[in-house]
DNA sequence: TTTCGACCAATACCGTTTTTCGGTCGAAAG
DNA sequence: CTTTCGACCGAAAAACGGTATTGGTCGAAA
């Protein structure tokens, strides 16, 4: 019964991936899982329903990733840097995956929105528990943990940004590793 | 003659920001000019010449503001600090008042792309500048000055991003001095 | 508990007709 | 010779009406 549900979600990742939200139908999964579209219903609400356990799960996914990447990494420094690096790689990965699916975004992006919010907030919760850790280590200098944290946020944001838009001989982990000198280091002489 | 055309583009500028560029026809502005629509074209040769006209002339207005406030500034840093300032200062007045033009945005964002495209070009120049004098002066202490001027670009895009999606509570000001806290001083305690 | 066929209402789709709109041209006004 | 405009054009958008899809429900049966 679980199984079922685990099913139908695979199947509906690939068929969205391929095809991208709007133009998979419910005939569609239900066909692929050998099953009537009725008894999908059984198992999900909705179409949205099921969409939303797939992007749950990626995001979940994602967030182990991260996780890992900050657990491997020792210092505070390094920490941050691992997270971003993660973050971007991931990102890069995605955006290829996803370029059927970010055509359409802007249609249900109240959806996609809403599982976004919920990851920067993540985010800059991990942020901001780093950057504690590395004042406490007294690695870094910082007045305003919270401004702080969310500059380094809008900055990730950045980087980011590149990717959806114009991909063109954008390197993001280089221009990421740049950013995290200036980060660190910042650009004045003393 | 020339009155004429300064009369076309004012009022042009009105009914794009009113009603956006797709809303507005050329009977609107011809009307409002009290013209013939022919008479319109007799000192324009299309509709896209008449926007292109208004967004050459906000983009100029835009440049002096900026180059009036690093001139007004001393030191390298504050001229970086006021060029910054001033941008998200003027570009958060035209969020207001270009909210119905953003909304169509992706429709000509070729157009607009190419203005911005050469707005990007002038602002990459000045960073470059204002570093490599930074660097003159033994202000700055950076190694690949195209790289940081490139970085420090992309940390302004940041900046601009949310202006134009989430306006909620968002002091760019306030951000945008603490992002240039830490291009100068990074975070590192040393 | 699970599966499914039959059914519904909303909306997407499609071919056609009508309207709108950017742009041209030639005549005429000054 | 400069400027204005009415009439006109073709392409593209809107309106429209009818058909097909599609997300979602329900009750029966396995």
């Amino acid at each position: 019964m679980d199984d079922k549900k685990e099913r139908i979600i695979i199947i509906a990742e690939q068929l969205f991936m391929q095809y991208g939200f709007l133009k998979t139908t419910m005939e569609d999964i239900a066909k692929k899982v050998h099953m009537g579209k009725s008894s999908v219903y059984y198992y999900f609400k909705s179409k949205d329903d099921i969409f939303a356990e797939v992007i749950r799960r990626d995001t979940q996914i994602f967030q182990q990733k991260l996780n890992d990447a900050i657990y491997a990494a020792n210092t505070p420094e390094d920490k941050i840097r691992a997270y971003v690096i993660t973050r971007m790689t991931h990102l890069q990965d995605l955006s290829k995956f996803y370029s059927t699916l970010t055509d359409e975004y802007l249609d249900h992006y109240l959806f996609v929105e809403e599982v976004r919010k919920d990851f920067y907030e993540y985010e800059s919760t991990v942020i901001k528990n780093l950057l504690e850790d590395g004042i406490k280590q007294n690695f870094f200098d910082v007045d305003d943990v919270v401004t702080i944290s969310r500059m380094i946020s809008i900055a990730i944001k950045g980087l980011e940004f590149p990717l959806f838009v114009e991909a063109k001989d954008y390197d993001p982990i280089k221009e990421s590793n740049d950013m995290l000198n200036v980060i660190f280091n910042g650009i004045t002489n003393n």
